[in-house]
DNA sequence: ATTTTTATGAAAAAAATTTGCATTATAACC
DNA sequence: GGTTATAATGCAAATTTTTTTCATAAAAAT
């Protein structure tokens, strides 16, 4: 049950009237009596009764797993940075990836924001389909890149984007091309990569020489480079399917004595601030966050006023590929 | 004045009677007019009557300004990953760089969560003093170094961090040594340089030989590396007072034919996870994120629990230096 | 076609909140 | 130090808000 004034007065040894008059009053300063019952409002959960309450725009819940690294800020960024154009207010839950009911989780959120924006990649296809069927037409989206679900969907173009990384390879004269995977298990990771191999099967000329299965992280990016200096390759284009992975693969290439990009060359994916620290300059695929969280919070808006029934769209933010000294022969 | 439901019922063309049941009824599905119900409730402010109300947790108000970069998301993480462990929620509040009235939007929250945790560097010392008169003894803590704050703060040890770092190079041999400077302004730059500082004048045997006023940036960093070479100078042990200038620095070094550590060595500050991804890997400063997470929201904890009267309390977190191989010549 | 279930509104009943008034405590003044 | 003004508080009445009861209509199940 909801809290009442009666419980706050008994737990104040105060009256129901002063509790009242506390709550309602609007000032800047406080008595200690009045401090200690907003304390007890807070805590029993009493509906405080602000100046706030008429909302003149609505609220979207961004809801992500949080993990440490520049993505997440660049995420968070992003939406904070699109919010500050657009009539939604954007508020930043954290899920934790153990969460035991991420359905009840969702639709307890429904309650309370006007709609929802879910960045949860270790959800399963399963409760991302129970989660739409109990919020039903509420207004929710996801940003995660993934197919057949059943919630809409904002996400980058991983698939072009490494499809032009295989098409910038080809125009500056590479036919030996080289890939360094991502995560299997990972959507946008097997976007990456198809977007690259389809490009590469489409071509007579281009051909797929070497790969290695990485995870994401620097240190399998050192151990790719391991795995191809074993195999004695030469004139190799390489697509790290992300940053990090061609920090580590540079960093032991450079400590090898290999050349980049006079004998090999490489890019990578996702534009981090240090590709442009490292030496050579990283070629990189560039995302957009703020428009990816545009497009997210106007989907959202749409779906608050005009309730469409058009579900399972899936929207494609552009990304674009920023070219360095890494490709530049 | 707050919500009713005969507002609701209004809007909604139902009856009280049917809003009533709509929102206390406890359901995982909706038909569209309780849809319709609910998405009124949290237009017109209405407090909702879920199971959730009863706390047994309290709920802390992160409110911190979002930038990009990897500095952000190590913050979020280390509340996140520290509220784990804790009886306390940590909600995630952005507030704008430009609030008009930061004093009356703290004072909103302080209604609607149990304590406050700021980081808002560019928030005025005048600011704090407003907002500790209008809070009167409601838990709040800043995490943004500072003296003379009339809040409880908690924050790195900036100070024996640079005094660290000038300590290392005087174990190394070193007796020249120079800085690149944070931006002026910066309270947690000015710390870090004069801990650096202090401990050279405490040495008869230690010289400052350089010292370059950055701002922080990349660009900076690299700005530094051409007014140091320039000087022409030798054998220097140089401290970045930020990672990111170290990583300009580096870069412009190594083009110009510089040897590090061999004929320089440099240290940084903030160990990004990009330290270990440079030639050569960066001695830097390493902070425990979630060390200050945990420390906050303990102290936030207590001030809930038995409200202490001890005001202005300043703890440190210590900092540890992570030797890599840009100061092993 | 009949029964059962569900949704709904009007109005009564119950609950919660606010306000008027009296009292007490605290601060301000001479 | 005593008197007066001001603020805080409790009780109970007045008001507002919410819930429930009862009746009816619509939808679903049999």
């Amino acid at each position: 049950m909801r809290a009442t004034l009666q419980e706050i007065a008994d737990a104040s040894g105060l009256s129901v009237a002063t509790v009242s008059r506390a709550l309602r009053r609007e000032k800047r300063t406080y008595t200690s009596n009045e401090e200690k019952i907003y304390a007890l409002a807070r805590k029993l959960g009493y509906p405080f009764i602000g100046n706030d309450n008429i909302q003149d725009t609505s609220s979207i819940a961004l809801v992500t797993e949080i993990h440490e690294g520049e993505f997440y800020s660049s995420l968070f960024y992003g939406f904070y940075a699109a919010s500050k154009n657009s009539n939604s207010d954007v508020i930043f839950v954290n899920a934790a990836t153990d969460l035991e009911d991420p359905v009840d989780f969702i639709t307890d959120l429904s309650k309370k924001y006007s709609g929802i924006c879910l960045f949860l990649p270790s959800l399963s296809k399963n409760n991302y389909s129970k989660i739409k069927d109990s919020v039903g037409s509420y207004p929710i989206v996801s940003v995660v890149p993934g197919k057949n679900l059943k919630i809409d969907s904002i996400s980058f173009d991983s698939y072009s984007g490494g499809y032009m990384v295989a098409k910038h390879f080809q125009e500056l004269g590479y036919s030996k091309l080289g890939i360094i995977e991502g995560p299997s298990g990972v959507v946008d990771a097997s976007f990456r990569k198809n977007g690259f191999i389809d490009h590469i099967n489409e071509h007579e000329n281009l051909d797929l020489v070497w790969s290695y299965k990485g995870d994401f992280t620097r240190k399998s990016g050192t151990a790719a480079f391991k795995n191809f200096k074993k195999k004695n390759l030469d004139g190799v284009a390489i697509f790290g399917s992300n940053d990090h992975m061609c920090f580590g693969f540079i960093k032991e290439a450079f400590e090898n004595n290999y050349k980049i990009p006079e004998n090999y060359i490489i890019a990578g994916y996702d534009n981090l601030s240090f590709c442009e620290s490292i030496t050579p300059e990283l070629t990189s695929v560039s995302t957009n966050f703020e428009g990816l969280a545009k497009r997210a919070i106007r989907t959202i808006e749409n779906m608050i006023n005009d309730k469409s029934d058009i579900v399972g769209q899936i929207s494609m933010i552009p990304v674009e590929i920023k070219i360095r000294k890494s490709t530049k022969a």
